[in-house]
DNA sequence: GCTGGATTTACAGGAGCTTTACACGCGGAC
DNA sequence: GTCCGCGTGTAAAGCTCCTGTAAATCCAGC
């Protein structure tokens, strides 16, 4: 249960590995070209970007999420031709590869072996507050801090992009599951639990910042 | 004293080496390519392996066990072509090298140190809890405790990494086995069974805390 | 068959999750 | 300025699911 991106410009596929990562239990974004897919990367657990892009080639989208999200895994899909320029693409930071014309089973296998790689990240740290995501441990200013897990799921998804706007619909996607039947505001008393533990007032946040008519959004360092 | 995996496609390796490990008094495991070895990652205190292999590749078994076991050190064999590698290697997490061809000596001499490192000791001895591995004997506080081999078998587990989270299904695989049927419950009956012998409190535990959501944890001295 | 241990089952207690309700305050309309 | 509507903070209640544990059942070795 993950969100995986899928980048690429033939809606044929797009559709196909959408159905089978959907069968999977992931939650699917998917964009059409490089551009599009640069706002998605920050959202995305792992990402599958074809080589062959209109404007802004794969191995730019590579480059750019090994940049502003190191640990960020990058499945590409080549041609049959490119297969020689694999160095290049290990180059960029892909992760893995498969070549078409390739079956979407073996796609979604790649996928569930790289999400398991993400799953066992390093450690966050950010002002004051570290994150054992492994571990499921935290402390914050030196103080060991003990959380539910929702709780702790919550705060590693925003801790890990700090800046970045969350909207209710979203947290809930990727904390809770794309199928999770409940009302938003249960990401509201969460984040005040949060609060209470972090000792985040809302109008003077250290960590959680309120978007009001937005969301939520873990404050840059 | 500890369970080495080779993964290795040439049987002549194969057999050297488990000879060399065997004398050493190590239980061997030995698998012939990377799909093989993926199960036989979980029963493995270290993990010899070759490079090169069909299929899956010596590097993504190393990937793999970087993953879903973060403290099994990986010693890989690479033949001398492919030193230049040794980058790509480090990247995957491997823990020390030997190029071909090898001495058994020097193999066997690097899964010593391995095994140092990892703390696979005959004696572990942590907060008044003393246990003899080899012998299967146990003392707290001087006492001396009887377990049974299931009991003792998930304390060693357990006991030999303090402080690192194990998931029940992680410990189902390491203690029972890869091909284990049966429910995860079973493990807590277990955990139940070794508290009240250490007169652990699953409130204030001395040394099996529940990480509610996740799974056990041996607390760190 | 006996026996010790392993596994399954059953159930109780409680931690944590979700819902609900209401108070507060911001912002727009006037 | 006041009023009103909407979004958010948060306490509290109810409920769900997880865990601890005893008891029943199963199984292997003798």
């Amino acid at each position: 249960m993950a969100t995986v991106l899928i980048v690429d410009d033939d809606p044929a596929i797009v559709e196909i590995l959408t159905a089978y990562l959907r069968a999977e239990g992931h939650v699917v974004l998917a964009a059409g070209d490089g551009v599009q897919a640069l706002p998605l990367l920050a959202r995305a657990h792992v990402a599958v970007v074809d080589w062959m892009l209109p404007g802004m080639s794969g191995l730019e989208v590579t480059a750019h999420a090994r940049q502003t999200q190191p640990q960020l895994p990058v499945l590409l899909l080549t041609a049959r031709g490119e297969v020689d320029d694999r160095l290049a693409g290990l180059d960029a930071g892909a992760d893995d590869y498969v070549v078409k014309p390739f079956s979407p089973r073996e796609v979604v296998a790649r996928v569930r072996a790289l999400l398991r790689r993400v799953s066992v990240r390093d450690d966050i740290e950010i002002g004051g507050l570290t994150l054992d995501v492994q571990g499921r441990t935290a402390t914050l200013d030196g103080q060991p801090l003990a959380f539910s897990r929702t709780e702790f799921d919550l705060l590693v998804t925003l801790a890990q992009h700090p800046g970045l706007l969350w909207t209710r619909e979203r947290l809930l996607e990727r904390v809770w599951g794309p199928e999770f039947p409940g009302v938003t505001r249960v990401v509201d008393v969460h984040v005040t639990a949060l609060r209470r533990k972090l000792g985040d007032e809302p109008d003077h946040p250290r960590f959680i910042e309120t978007v009001r008519g937005a969301g939520y959004r873990f404050k840059e360092a």
